[in-house]
DNA sequence: GACGGCATACGACATGCTGTCGTATAGTGA
DNA sequence: TCACTATACGACAGCATGTCGTATGCCGTC
C-alpha cells in the first residue's frame, strides 16, 4: 500500500516546515508567495488544511493563531516515497537501480562510501553501533 | 529536468512489453483486459499511442498490424524514475533510502551483500576487478 | 468489385487531483 | 462594539488519465 504522497505545493510547505517548525501560516504565506499583492492567506490555509487530513502536519490549535509542524521526518518521507517507487518499478529489489546508477556515473564516490557505510554499519544489527532501533 | 513519468495503466502495458516483445495491440488487450465484454481495443490503442507519443514504445508500422517495443530497459526506466525522486527530495543522495530500508528490516541480508558487490566492483561481477574506468 | 471484419487514428468525455480564490465565521484587542 | 486578522471550507479552472465512440483504411472472401 503505498503512501500518500506530496503534490508539488504540499512539498514546498512542507521543505519549510523541516527547514524550521513550528510556524504560523503566515509565516508560510511570506516565504512561499513574497508577492504581497497575490498573496493568498486562504491558499496556505487549504494546503495545511490538506496536509493535516492527510497526516502529515500537526497543527497545534491552543492558541488562535495556530502552529504547524511535520509529523514525519524528511528523511523517512523521502525514505519511504522511494521505497514506494522501488516497490512499483522493482518489486523492491534496489540491485537494478544501484547498479544502473552506478554504470551511469550518476553516483558520486563520496556517495558510494556513505551507502557502503550504511550497509556496513547495520550488516549484522549485533554490531553495537549506535542505532536507535525502532522496532 | 524530470524525464516523463508513467501512469499506471502506462505502466501495465509497459511490464507486458517488458516481458517480451514485440507484441501485437491485441495480445496487449487480451492481457490487460481478460473480460472479452469489456475490451475495448481503443483504450489499448489510445494508451499506445500516447506511449508513442511520450517516447517509451517504438511502433512497427511495416505490416498493417503494427508491432510495438519499449525504447528504454525496464531498470533504465526505474533508475532513471529513481534518480528524479532522489534528486526532487534529498537532492540526489540514495542514502536516506538505503537507511530508510535498513533500519526498517526491509532489506534482506542476501540483497545487502549484493548492492556491497555492486559498490565494491563497479561491474557487478563479483570476482573479476577490471575496472571500467569511471570518469 | 462489393462486403465484412479487424486494425489504426483520434476526438470527446467523466473523473480525480491540484492550486487558487472568495467568502463565511470566529477570536482578539482597542 | 468595531476593526483586524485567523481559520474553515465551498467552488472553480486546469491538467492528466482512462475510457469509449466513431471514422477511416487494409485485407480476404464471395
Amino acid at each position: 500500500m503505498p503512501r500518500p504522497a506530496l503534490a508539488n505545493a504540499e512539498l514546498a510547505v512542507m521543505e519549510l516546515l523541516w527547514k524550521e517548525s513550528p510556524r504560523t501560516a503566515r509565516e508560510l504565506r511570506e516565504h512561499l508567495y513574497p508577492d504581497p499583492s497575490k498573496a493568498q492567506h486562504g491558499t496556505v490555509q487549504r494546503l495545511l488544511q490538506r496536509l493535516e487530513e492527510k497526516g502529515f502536519v500537526r497543527r497545534d490549535r491552543r492558541l488562535s493563531v495556530h502552529l504547524f509542524e511535520p509529523t514525519l521526518h524528511r528523511d523517512a518521507y523521502a525514505g519511504g516515497q522511494l521505497e514506494d517507487l522501488a516497490e512499483k518499478l522493482t518489486g523492491g529489489s534496489l540491485a537494478p537501480l544501484l547498479t544502473h546508477l552506478v554504470e551511469k556515473n550518476r553516483i558520486s564516490q563520496g556517495e558510494i562510501e556513505r551507502l557502503r557505510a550504511i550497509l556496513d554499519g547495520e550488516e549484522g544489527m549485533t554490531t553495537g553501533r549506535d542505532l536507535e532501533d525502532p522496532a
